[in-house]
DNA sequence: GAATAAAACAGACAATCAGTCTGTTTTGAG
DNA sequence: CTCAAAACAGACTGATTGTCTGTTTTATTC
């Protein structure tokens, strides 16, 4: 005997998980509904009783993805002081999340693809982008940034360049480097280009 | 009577042509095969004759929309004087011709998808990635752009700087002010920070 | 210039798969 | 206890991709 509530968390999080996993390592288009249906020990009346269509479960995973990423972003920013500090822990955070093979895929190569440009926007503007577009609002108002352009642009143009950084580097053998260069890429904000 | 190179030619550039309309206003997914089929006038062996799936025709496209984007960003380089105002320019280009519709939803959003990540950055890597790169070294080697990082990953991340100002700007209505905060951003590594 | 090979094309066919639909079971409200 | 609503089960359908066999057109060779 369980309450509705229960029953609904646990047959969506059943197939939340199962579809992550699938997604992850066969990506979107190749994952069938059944065989996630069977992953997640599901019938196909129960998936379309809670999710509209398979796009819709993608979503649900993204969301899930994307409130880990603001765990970690979170964590890695908590013993940070200044604002400048903050903004590249937490941007580095960002970077080592994101480019896990996992989250990879699934949020920065598939999503904008399988959401579309506008729900893939929606996602980002729910979770990260305001934490990067605020940490730089603050760094430049402190005076620890500066940017001739808007606040949004540059968190905009970062946003971007921390994608890049991801997606070039496909198994994360450049990494380290690439941390470097993004350090180096914020430092020419700080006043210093040596 | 033609010959085969020509009734080669013919059949792609058909298929390859009403596949770029049809993608670019229908999206991958929901272009179906038996669409592009009857929009280029060609039966369904042929165009397997030519294409090992329809995965295979739309890097087709692909490279023939990207080899349209090299031939905007030489002719916008063309008159440009010093290293400098040469990869501004190239990029400005790189930026509005990204930004077209058809473009975009091609090239910069469904592509990593569909391509699946390795096959995305070897198509990067076969057309502007290479100029932006040896633009960036060039004028690094002159002085005339400051970076302690490399100049491959600086070109990463200006890279995806532009992607972002295209990925998130659906409409293109702000991009007369992105194309601001991208040249504002080049002057950070021009030793200029206002 | 006939014979043969190879490339280009035609279209029927099979297998797969996403989403629908009807019916059943379980929980909640009065 | 009754009735409504939510959750689930599973058969079924229409669409779609890639294959396969056969045909036509061009190229090559003797």
């Amino acid at each position: 005997m369980a309450t509705n509530a229960q029953r609904r968390a646990q047959t969506r999080g059943c197939l939340i998980n199962a579809a992550r996993h699938l997604f992850a390592e066969q990506g979107y288009a190749d994952t069938s509904t059944e065989t996630i249906l069977s992953g997640a020990g599901v019938t196909r009346g129960a998936m379309y009783h809670h999710f509209r269509n398979k796009a819709e479960l993608f979503e649900a995973v993204c969301d899930l993805l994307s409130r880990e990423a603001m765990a970690a972003i979170e964590k890695a920013v908590a013993g940070q002081r200044g604002s400048l500090a903050t903004l590249k822990a937490g941007s580095l955070a960002w970077v080592d999340f994101m480019a896990r093979d996992d989250v990879r895929r699934i949020l920065v190569v598939e999503a904008p693809s399988v959401l579309g440009q506008e729900r893939w926007r929606a996602l980002d503007e729910r979770y990260s982008f305001p934490l990067l577009r605020e940490g730089i609002r603050e760094a430049m108002e402190e005076g620890a940034l500066h940017f001739s352009g808007s606040a949004e642009g540059l968190a905009v143009l970062l946003n971007g360049a921390m994608n890049a950084l991801v997606l070039n580097d496909p198994w994360a053998e450049n990494l380290p480097r690439l941390r470097q260069d993004l350090l180096a890429l914020f430092d020419c904000f700080s006043g210093e280009t040596p």
